[in-house]
DNA sequence: ATGTAC
């Protein structure tokens, strides 16, 4: 499981590794005695110090509470480097979903109005959801060069398309797209695999659930994002598909053979990377930028295939709440420099008041979406004054046991039946994909958001349970 | 996460 890690509790939910080897700064981990492995010794640690040996890395190599072990980095890592001073960038600090990330829907109804069509809405759910690995789609593109505006554009160009509102746009974190796309530095075949997934959930712990919002934690917030206790709520959960996939997986083989070229060694060749100056690092920025768009357009698409059953089935409406990524590195200046901030299994949490809020959200603080494992609670979180780690903070439970521990560990029929008769519906899974999901491979979501707010990450606003999932 | 390996 690696070697021993060398932890110093700086604070009961902060914990530091000082630099050895070629450590270039301290890692940080937030998290507490009861989330930290018992010996000090596992993988993630030790991603946690390979990532502080990285060029031109500021401040720290961070975990967030839900850290385990990656591609590379950690999942649950966050990594920022100086653009200007050799800083590079990494596709293993992104991760092979790139913009896999989180939409939050409100519905007008409540829990009770729901509970006589429920079977309707989750069969509608089911039917209206493209899922697993196959290559059903919610849109059919015309073809490349409609695929070509759907990566520069993405949930913009999704609804100037007739595919949502300028209100959906408005709660997108970068208002429905990222600048600096560049669809060329996209391979053909990654190209092919976009070409019909767009709309489609995946497989993995993408999911879309029906959710009741159980309590609230801070009601002028809750108020804010439109959230009360009772009400009825659809969180999706997916990302950019094969596309996304293969084009980490270009640029990783790229970068490979261009960083001797830079001078650049890491510890692990997982950690490939080039100096974001570099015809390989705008390259590969452009890409990410470019699947970013796609995801977003993915999780816009799907929210109105959602939209439409909820409609049918129950005559009301659904607002989003947010749609943010949690795989993605992003150029942003904090202290004055520009630095590629890199989240991978993290989320941005930005504070009140901060200039990329839309105006009805900016005395809140930005919406930070958390689903929890399959059959446990999910959480919105807001970002703070003073936070730390770049703005970042945890994106979910954080695995615990592999996907093939958790197939050993449980048989996927007989959970699906304890998760029926804990009253949660399940639309579409595989007895395999749900066993790979259980709640037992996952650490405790409740204990995870603790310590992010502990940590002074993020802090709560509402508790969501699950009343009914659709999954690949 | 992923046409679960090129």
């Amino acid at each position: 499981m690696g070697r021993v890690m060398e932890i110093v509790e700086e604070t009961p939910y902060r914990f530091r590794i000082d630099p050895r080897d070629d450590m270039r700064v301290p890692g940080i981990a937030f998290v507490s005695r009861a989330l930290l492995p018992d010996s000090g010794a596992d993988k993630w640690l030790e991603q946690v110090a390979n990532v502080a040996t990285l060029p031109g890395i500021v401040d720290a190599s961070y975990a967030m509470p839900d850290a385990h072990w990656g591609y590379g980095f950690p999942i649950g890592g966050v990594a920022a480097t100086a653009v200007e001073e050799g800083g590079v960038v990494s596709p293993g600090g992104v991760g092979f979903d790139i913009s896999c990330g989180v939409r939050l829907y409100a519905a007008d109804l409540t829990r009770d109005e729901l509970a006589p069509l429920k079977a309707a809405l989750m069969d509608g759910l089911g039917e209206a959801t493209p899922r697993g690995m196959g290559t059903g789609a919610v849109w059919k593109l015309a073809g490349r060069d409609e695929l070509e505006d759907v990566l520069m554009g993405g949930s913009r160009y999704a609804v100037q398309e007739g595919h949502g509102t300028q209100r959906d746009l408005d709660r997108c974190e970068d208002f429905g797209a990222v600048a600096d796309a560049d669809a060329r530095q996209i391979s053909d075949r990654a190209m092919e695999r976009g070409l019909h997934q767009l709309g489609s959930l995946g497989s993995g712990n993408h999911f879309l659930e029906v959710q009741a919002v159980e309590s609230v934690h801070d009601e002028a917030a809750a108020s804010a994002f439109g959230l009360r206790v009772g009400q009825i709520c659809v969180m999706i959960h997916c990302g950019s598909r094969g596309l996304g996939h293969q084009i980490c997986t270009d640029h990783v083989k790229t970068m490979e053979s261009a960083m001797p070229s830079y001078g650049i060694s890491v510890p692990d060749r997982q950690l490939a990377c080039v100096p974001v100056r570099s015809p390989e690092g705008a390259s590969y920025l452009g890409a990410m930028a470019a699947a970013a768009n796609y995801a977003r357009a993915n999780r816009q698409l799907l929210g109105e295939a959602t939209r439409r059953v909820f409609s049918r089935v129950t005559g009301r409406s659904l607002e989003l709440v947010y749609d943010i990524s949690h795989n993605l590195a992003k150029l942003e200046t904090h202290g004055g420099r520009e630095l590629c901030v890199h989240r991978k299994g993290a989320t941005r949490a930005l504070p009140p008041g901060h200039g990329d809020l839309p105006a009805d959200l900016a005395p809140h603080g930005q919406p930070v979406l958390i689903p929890g494992s399959m059959g446990t609670a999910s959480y919105v979180l807001r970002g703070v004054v003073g936070g730390a780690a770049f703005a970042s903070t945890c994106h979910g439970a954080g695995r615990l046991l592999s996907r093939h521990q958790a197939i050993k560990t449980v048989d996927g029929t007989a959970l699906q039946a304890r998760l029926e008769s804990a009253g949660i519906a399940i639309r579409g899974a595989s007895p395999r994909g749900l066993a790979e999901e259980t709640p037992e491979a996952y650490k405790d979501v409740d204990e995870v958001v603790a310590v992010a707010e502990g940590a002074g990450l993020a802090t709560r606003v509402a508790r969501l349970v699950p009343v009914g999932v659709v999954k690949g």
